[in-house]
Parts: structure tokens; C-alpha cells; sequence
DNA sequence: GTATTACCTAGGAAAATACTGGGTAAATCC
DNA sequence: GGATTTACCCAGTATTTTCCTAGGTAATAC
């Protein structure tokens, strides 16, 4: 598995977002509802893509979150990578150098490396607004 | 993560027996000590690969495993189905049905399916062959 | 100042992963 | 045929990661 349900939360919260355009804060709570989410668990998520400046919030009645760019604006890539804090396939890859000092694992690394490569080229090569578009990969 | 240890190892020990040549057989212990995995995990390991038919398995003095097909024999997608169960990257798209009924997710999950399918065809285009030739990926 | 929202810290349950222990069964060698 | 060497089997456990919860504090609107 690549990816968690943190991250996949993640996407489903931004598509969400995009879905309720750019004026509006859209609260937690509601959110949590439409999407089947655990309401708290979403707090830790939203409070990372908020830290990181993917979206804006807004505190007290009439606030919530909402996005502060246009769903182009965000790769599918960026998004994991800061949920997931990593997309690597593998943990021989994940962290640079410490992981892997053997040569017999180097004989399968190249291959780790490529796939890496890999999918992060397909994750950044979709944004939200892909996504909003139905039936289009 | 998409492959654990479980996975790697088998891919290791399956380079490991192919460098040996298809004639010995190679006992468990040795190949434990040379890819530095704990021999008793390595058990379980290789009584997969050996029940699916991936390798020969002879008891005794003089046994231990051996390839019973040539590198090229060998998909790196099948050896990592079979050990690991499934190389699906999200949970929604591994067990076929029953993960996702959500119509939210939906909007997402032609992703997922595009990058399960972009996934299987990378394991399955490698086999244990290219990982012989060094620096060929 | 009260209601409504986001934000913070800490922890904990459940599942998956990685590994261990202690045997039994088959093959070989003498 | 007995000792040795190997694979095979079953069960359990430690560790890590994932997912979620509890109980508060801070900011904003009315």
C-alpha cells in the first residue's frame, strides 16, 4: 500500500473543497459528514494542509476551510507527499542514503529508483481539477 | 510503502539462486548469511516461493533451493504477487469489490486504477534476467 | 460573553509487519 | 539403520505503523 487513508482523505477533502468553489469556508464538521470521515482525524489532516498553505481557514462562526488557488494549482503529487510525508515505493528508497548499504540490494535498487520516478511523475502530472472531471483518466 | 521486506527478500533470493546457476542447490542457510536475513523469516519465505513452483526444493545433503526455469523466466510482478498478496497502492482498488461504495471516492479511484494497471505493467515488464545485467535499468 | 469554529498535545486501539521457537518429515551419508 | 543435514509446519511475540479518540485552548462572529 502507497498510500494511506491520510493521504487519500487528503484528496477527497481538496476535491471536495474545489467542488464548493473558492469563496466559501466550508467547516470541518461538514466535511467530516459529507465525506464519511472521522471527524477528528480529519482535524490533524486539515491542520497540515493548513500549516502548509493549501488552503486557508478562518476561525469562529461562518469559517472553516477553503482553497486559496485555482484546483490546477495542485498536484496530486504535492498533496501526498505532504500527507504521506513520502511516496516511496519502497524503504530501501524513502530515505537517501541510511537504508540500504548492500551491494546485493543494489542489484535490485535500480529498479526501486525507476519505479520511484515513476509514480512520482504520475502524481505530479494530475492536479485537482483532473480529478473534478469525470470519466477522464 | 508498496513492497515490504517480504517481497524484497524474495526478489533478493531470487537473484541470489539465478547468480548461482540452475545446477546446486542452494540450502536456505547460506542464502540467509549471504543476504543477511534472518534465516528462520526466511523460511516462511521460501516455502511460498517453493509451493507456488517458483523454485525446487530438495531435503536433505547436498539440497536446499534452486530456479527450475532461466532468469527471463521469472516476472518480478508474479514473485511480488505471490509474496506480498497484492501490489494494489491503495486499498480501495485491492479487493476488488467491497473496499469503496462511496461515490466520492469514486472521483477518485479512476486514479487509483490507472496507477494500479501503470504499476502492474512495470513489475511485469522487468524479469529476474534484467536485474542480472548491473546498471541496465 | 456566548457560540462557533480552528488548533494543540497526548495517548491508545487495531492492524500489519518482521521475526522467533520448537518441533516434524524427507533425503543423504556412513 | 542411525546420525546428519536439509526443508517444512505451526504457533506465538515484538515492533512498527496506521487510524482514531480525548480533552483541552485560541481565535473570530454575533
Amino acid at each position: 500500500m502507497i498510500v494511506s487513508t491520510k493521504g487519500r482523505y487528503a484528496l477527497r477533502v481538496m476535491v471536495h473543497l474545489a467542488q464548493q468553489g473558492q469563496e466559501d469556508y466550508v467547516p470541518l464538521k461538514e466535511i467530516a459528514e459529507n465525506e464519511h470521515i472521522s471527524q477528528k482525524y480529519l482535524e490533524s489532516i486539515m491542520t497540515v494542509l493548513s500549516k502548509a498553505g493549501f488552503v486557508d481557514a478562518l476561525h469562529g462562526k461562518g469559517g472553516g476551510y477553503r482553497l486559496n488557488r485555482s484546483p490546477d494549482g495542485y498536484t496530486i503529487g504535492a498533496i501526498l507527499k505532504l500527507t504521506e510525508g513520502s511516496l516511496a515505493a519502497v524503504s530501501c528508497t524513502s530515505q537517501g542514503p541510511a537504508a540500504c548499504q548492500r551491494s546485493q540490494c543494489c542489484q535490485t535498487k535500480p529498479m526501486w529508483d525507476k519505479l520511484d520516478r515513476m509514480i512520482d511523475d504520475f502524481f505530479e502530472g494530475i492536479t485537482i481539477e483532473d480529478l473534478l472531471k469525470e470519466g477522464q483518466m
